[in-house]
RNA sequence: UCCCCAUUAGCUCAGUCGGUAGAGCAGGUGACUGUUAAUCACCUUGUCCGUGGUUCGAGUCCGCGAUGGGGAGCCA
């Protein structure tokens, strides 16, 4: 529509007196004999606007009646609301109804369970808490790209199709055109010479090794994309697809990652906070009361890191008592987590140097023989939010440790390749972008940080 | 995948000791109103998740299944 202005700027700027044309979505019609009163949000921000009907108006008694969820476009005055509850108020000359919402429309004046929502995953956006949701969401993938392009790391966009299976970072999608009933067979089993692309492929776990060969010519590089898992995962924290940030560095070791993961932390509260004050005061009130003093805690107190060693003998000496038995060469489970990050620094925190027993192969190889170059980044109620680690960038080193650990080197020939020629120090982290959603808004479970989320037995919409 | 919990009106939920189902909101009608998830009065709405069993009788107890949620594992 010509003309027609954004709730939150026509808000923004207050221009009373003059005449103007919103468009929108009503989240309540009251109607009387005199006036009626239109709440209209078009998604631009939390606060609509309040539309005011004269009953002089044509088609008035329509007006006062139209069904919550209702399509119009009003054109009229700005002025100042003369009652408590908004600051301008918008006097209508004209509406248009686009289409009167009957009243079956599922999204009441009134609170629903987010479980409901999740039924109703196409409308759900129209309610307060996932327009706030999605806004942060754009804003803060919007900041993601900031950070980085201000920093000069170059984008990539790593294929989302891939033939590697021997990651270790979770189960593949299968990414096939065969016939799913009766495939060509070669012994009894399905041929992939005669798939596709001639072998077996699957959805991308993680962009990291492609990324790694970007980073070897470009220095520092970040991926920002989608990611599957084929895990059958129930829990408020996972996804089978998903969004993941990999940034990777060369010339660049365990410590500059953890540098570049706080500062990267850092600066999207920051910006949070001052670009999005309306939507964390919503969070903040709505959802989880500690939320902004906690973003505050973030944006300004230096993290906290300590070894794995260090962690370990912390977790040794605590008074509650664990389910899983700590010692060292253990991986840290849940409780874990939640005790170091919650209990013992009670903010964000690193644990470094894990046993290389329970890390990927590609890890770089600390001086001490049992350890690896890898570093965990823990946070109060969300646990791990961020994995990552130097990258082993000597060859006979990461031959040796792949063939430790049962990796067959034939596909991954090329990434051997990039410790061939001009190897050099490496290092990157993985960011799950749901995740630091859930962290940033306190909302508690990821299918309600995803426009649409897939989980077991969920493809719907 | 394992463990625990839940499933009752369109939504949110109550339902006592096993005796045949209720509230608020939504919706309808009317009144009233510069209102704020408006208010007031009256009214409508049920495969009590499904299935089998125990019982004179099951929303309620037991078995099996489905779905949802939480915890765990896997991980981001």
């Amino acid at each position: 529509m010509t003309g027609r202005v954004r709730i939150k700027r026509l808000l923004e700027q207050g221009l009373v007196g003059t005449e103007v044309t919103v468009a929108g979505w009503a989240r309540s019609v009251r109607g009387g004999k005199g006036v009626a009163f239109i709440a209209l949000n078009d998604g631009s921000s939390l606060n609509g606007i309040q539309v005011v009907v004269d009953a002089a108006l044509p088609r008035f008694e329509e007006i006062a009646r139209l069904g919550t969820g209702s399509s119009l476009a009003v054109t009229g005055i700005l002025t100042a609301s003369p009652a408590a509850g908004q600051r301008f108020e918008l006097a209508a000359l004209s509406v248009t109804i686009y289409q009167n919402a009957s009243p079956d429309y599922p999204l009441q004046k009134k609170r629903h369970s987010f479980e409901y929502l999740r039924t109703i995953a196409h409308l759900r956006p129209r309610t307060n808490t996932f327009g706030a949701l999605f806004r942060v969401r754009s804003f803060l993938a919007q900041a993601v790209h900031r950070f980085f392009a201000q920093r000069g790391f170059l984008y990539v966009q790593t294929p989302i199709i891939t033939a590697n299976d021997c990651e270790g970072a979770g189960e593949l999608f299968r990414v096939t055109t065969l016939d799913p009933v009766s495939p060509p067979l070669v012994k009894g089993k399905a041929d992939f010479s005669a798939d596709f692309f001639g072998v077996p492929t699957g959805l991308t776990v993680s962009g990291q090794l492609e990324g790694e060969l970007f980073a070897l010519a470009f220095s520092d590089i970040y991926t920002f994309g989608p990611t599957f898992r084929a895990e059958n995962s129930n829990t408020p924290r996972h996804a089978a697809e998903f969004w993941m940030i990999e940034p990777e560095m060369a010339f660049a070791d365990l410590a500059a990652d953890a540098a570049l993961a706080e500062e990267f932390l850092r600066y999207l509260c920051c910006q949070l906070l001052e670009e999005c004050p309306e939507e964390l005061e919503f969070f903040n009130r709505q959802v989880d009361t500690g939320l902004i003093e906690r973003i505050r805690t973030v944006a300004e107190t230096k993290f906290q890191l300590m070894e794995y060693g260090d962690a370990i003998r912390e977790l040794q000496k605590a008074t509650v008592p664990f389910v899983y038995p700590v010692a060292w060469g253990v991986d840290l489970q849940t409780e874990h987590e939640r005790y170091l990050t919650e209990q013992v620094v009670n903010g964000p925190l690193f644990v470094i140097n894990y046993p290389k027993e329970i890390k990927a192969f590609y890890m770089r190889q600390n001086d001490d023989g049992r350890t690896v170059a890898a570093m965990d980044l823990l946070v109060p109620k969300v646990g791990e939010l961020i994995g990552g680690s130097q990258r082993e960038e000597r060859l006979e080193l990461l031959e040796r440790r792949m063939a430790e650990m049962g990796i067959a080197t034939e596909g991954l020939w090329w990434y051997l390749d990039s410790r061939r020629w001009g190897s050099c120090p490496h290092a990157g982290f993985g960011l799950g972008f749901e995740r630091l959603i859930i962290y940033l808004t306190g909302m508690e479970n990821i299918r309600d940080v995803i426009p649409f989320p897939r989980t077991p037995r969920h493809a719907e919409f």
